[in-house]
Order: structure tokens, then C-alpha cells, then sequence
DNA sequence: CATAAATATGAGTGATAGCTCATATTGAAA
DNA sequence: TTTCAATATGAGCTATCACTCATATTTATG
């Protein structure tokens, strides 16, 4: 049996061409989403601002959540990847200083986007865990997670409510200030920061 | 000129009638953002489930949108006068205990319909102020920033600023909470508590 | 060059969403 | 009861969106 159902359509890049084309699609997509919001972002529109055809985006994505869930993957990876490095670069430092690095990464990634940042956030839950999206976001969780255990501290609850406090408090108020469309990075940092550090207890300097 | 540009499309309700067609269409508006998602947040669909015609919907409403902002209206002034209220009963009393009952209230808000409220978010800063959305809203944020003008604390920032950051942070908590499947809403109250009383640096009871 | 695989194209299709309008029903005032 | 405004109805129109497919072009390889 098994006629012919149409298999799972989406190709794998082999040439620079296509790999090109797969990147460009997934720029336009968050370009998108970020000036236009949800009701602009429709496969047209992205095929159209990545400058490709309606049909070689669905070369290589089976439908439009594919679309997203590939965005949402990126840019979680890209996250995990530089919370790691600066875990690693600030190992055996004061913790004060790796949690500052660790704000300036996190903000970093979503104030200058504020509207893709949330929608990206909106469409991961959507899209929920059927897409295998939850990975990076765990090792993004892990690195905070693990300078907490380290770190000595006498934490105000257990551990992993903590970590998921600290990301949605700072979370929070990037966001209201993105929204806000403040501009200055470094005094929100420094909100950021207060909050954080007041939170776990750590002692003012 | 201006021959029969057909005038703006909303009646008044003035009968009782029509005052519940109304009170169902929000209601139901509601409980499809909250169970379906933006995804299912049709005209038809609220109608359906409503229990009233498409045509009676249009009725009352000019489009969609409209639809959209009457809801958030609704629910921005239901805040709004919660929160006046609590301010008001506890004039005089602890600035903590003032602090936890605004939390409870604001809480209880958002944490039992954590998609409906955050999709609201969302749909709010789509509409802009082009609704004149934002009365209820400052509102809601006067409540808090008269209560810490009047605390005496000596503030980390400005007092808008803190006022702006005591809301998002609190925010944040609770949308993760919300959206992590949490059900313990005295557990949650405490953590926002102490993260916006050690925010404000209210020395520990 | 020849050939086939990879890639690109975009008009077209089916489904659905927002919204209209001609008509029917209900309620209130006289 | 008569009459008219208020309210309700839902089939259907139009636009748009996700997605397909037959065809054309480009690249790799021998």
C-alpha cells in the first residue's frame, strides 16, 4: 500500500544556491514579522521580500508553520550559542560580572527587535513542542540554571523557580521598554540588573 | 457631495436585547482567544459561539477590530477600577500590604486566563491608540505610581521608570507562571512580591 | 558538450475569512 | 390594532491566503 503519498515535501539544500535562497527566505520572514506583525506575515509576502518565488519556498519548507518553527529553531540556537560562550568566558569570575554579561546577551537579542522578539515568542508557544523547538531553550535555561547552583548563593526559593523568574522578570522589562521604545541600552541593563541582582539577594556592591 | 458614504456601521444598543447580543459577542470573543487562539478568532466563530448571527454582530460592530478594542476595553477598565478600589481601601495602612493586595488583584488578572490575556497584550498594541485604549490603562499604571510617589522609599530610578519596571517585571513572572502550567497562585504572589518589594528596596519584614 | 539532478518560477486552485444586504421578526408607542 | 423603529437572520459576495504543479532554468558531473 502506501501509494504515493506526496513525501513530507521539503528538500535538503545541497547547492550554495538553495542554502542561499533557504536563508533568505528566513530573513525575510523575521523582517516580516518585525515591520508588519502578524497580519503581513503570509507566505506571499515572505517569498516576495526574500526576492525567490512562492514555489521554491515551498521547495524547501512543507508549509508555514515549517516557516516559523525554522525561525524560532535559529534564533533560539543563535541565543543558546552565545549564552554559552560567555558562561565559559566568565568561568571562575565574579558571578556579578557573568550575570551582567549574561543581561547584555539577553537584551541584546530582544530590544532593538521588540515586535519579533515577541511574536517569535508567541508563535513558539503556539507551535508548542511538535516541532521539537524545545531544545536550545533548555540549554539556554541550563546556563543560568547552573551559574545559580554554583554560585553559592542563599536563593529565596528553589532553584529552578528562581531561574525561571530571573529570565521572565528581565523578559518583562525589556520588553515594556522595547515596546516603550526606549532607546538607551545601558540604563536598561542596569534596571535589568538591579532587578536580578536584588531578586536572588546578592549584596549591593 | 458626500453622497451615502455609508455611515460608520454601529448602532447603540438601547433595548435589553440588544445589550446582551452584545455582552455574549465580548464574552464570547473572549473564550475563543482564550481556547482556539488567534488562529480561530473569526467574526463567524465569535458569532457561532455567541449564539447570533454574523449580521447581528455587524450590527454593533463596524469590523473586526472593533470587536478586538471593545474587549480590551472592557478589560482594561475592569482593572482599572479593581485596582482604584483596592488603593482606595488601603489609604493610610503598610505600603507592603497595599503592595500585596495590588499583586493579588493583578494576579487574579491575568494568571487564570493566561492566553486570553496575553493575546489581548498583543492585540492591544496592534490596535495602538488609534481606539483610545490608553485611558484605562493609565489609569491602572496612576494607581501604582501615586502609591510609590507617596511611599517615601528612596527609589533605584526615576519614580516613572520604577513604576513602569514594577509592572513589567511582575508581568513577566506571571505570563511564565501562566504559560508553564502553574496553579499555585499564593506561591506565585510571593515571588512577585519579593521581587517587587526587593526591586523597590523595601528592607525585609 | 551531453545529460540529469537540483533549483526556480508563477499562474492557478480550493478554502476560508471579513463583511453586506435583503428580508424577517420583535418590541414599543400611539 | 396599527405602525414603525429596533433587532435579528444567514446566504452569499469578494478578497486573500496557503499551497500545487507543470514547466523552465541552472549547475554538477563525466
Amino acid at each position: 500500500m502506501t501509494p504515493n503519498l506526496p513525501p513530507k515535501p521539503r528538500k535538503t539544500p545541497v547547492q550554495a544556491r538553495s542554502t542561499a535562497t533557504v536563508e533568505a527566505i528566513l530573513e525575510a520572514a523575521a523582517r516580516i514579522l518585525e515591520t508588519e506583525g502578524l497580519e503581513g506575515y503570509t507566505t506571499n509576502a515572505v517569498a516576495k521580500r526574500a526576492g525567490v518565488s512562492i514555489g521554491s519556498l515551498y521547495q524547501y519548507f512543507p508549509n508555514k508553520d515549517a516557516v516559523t518553527a525554522a525561525l524560532v529553531q535559529t534564533d533560539s540556537e543563535t541565543m543558546a550559542a552565545r549564552m554559552e560562550e560567555v558562561s565559559r568566558a566568565y568561568e571562575g569570575k565574579p558571578i556579578r560580572d557573568c550575570i551582567d554579561a549574561l543581561i547584555e546577551v539577553a537584551v541584546c537579542h530582544q530590544f532593538d527587535r521588540p515586535m519579533l522578539a515577541r511574536l517569535i515568542d508567541l508563535e513558539e508557544h503556539r507551535l508548542g513542542q511538535d516541532f521539537g523547538l524545545s531544545e536550545a531553550k533548555q540549554r539556554i535555561v541550563q546556563v543560568v540554571r547552573s551559574l545559580l547552583a554554583q554560585s553559592g548563593l542563599d536563593l529565596p526559593f528553589d532553584l529552578d523557580t528562581v531561574t525561571q523568574d530571573v529570565f521572565a522578570l528581565a523578559h518583562g522589562i525589556t520588553d515594556a521598554a522595547g515596546l516603550n521604545g526606549e532607546t538607551d541600552r545601558t540604563r536598561l541593563n542596569a534596571r535589568i540588573r538591579h532587578a536580578v541582582l536584588s531578586y536572588l539577594g546578592v549584596p549591593a556592591s
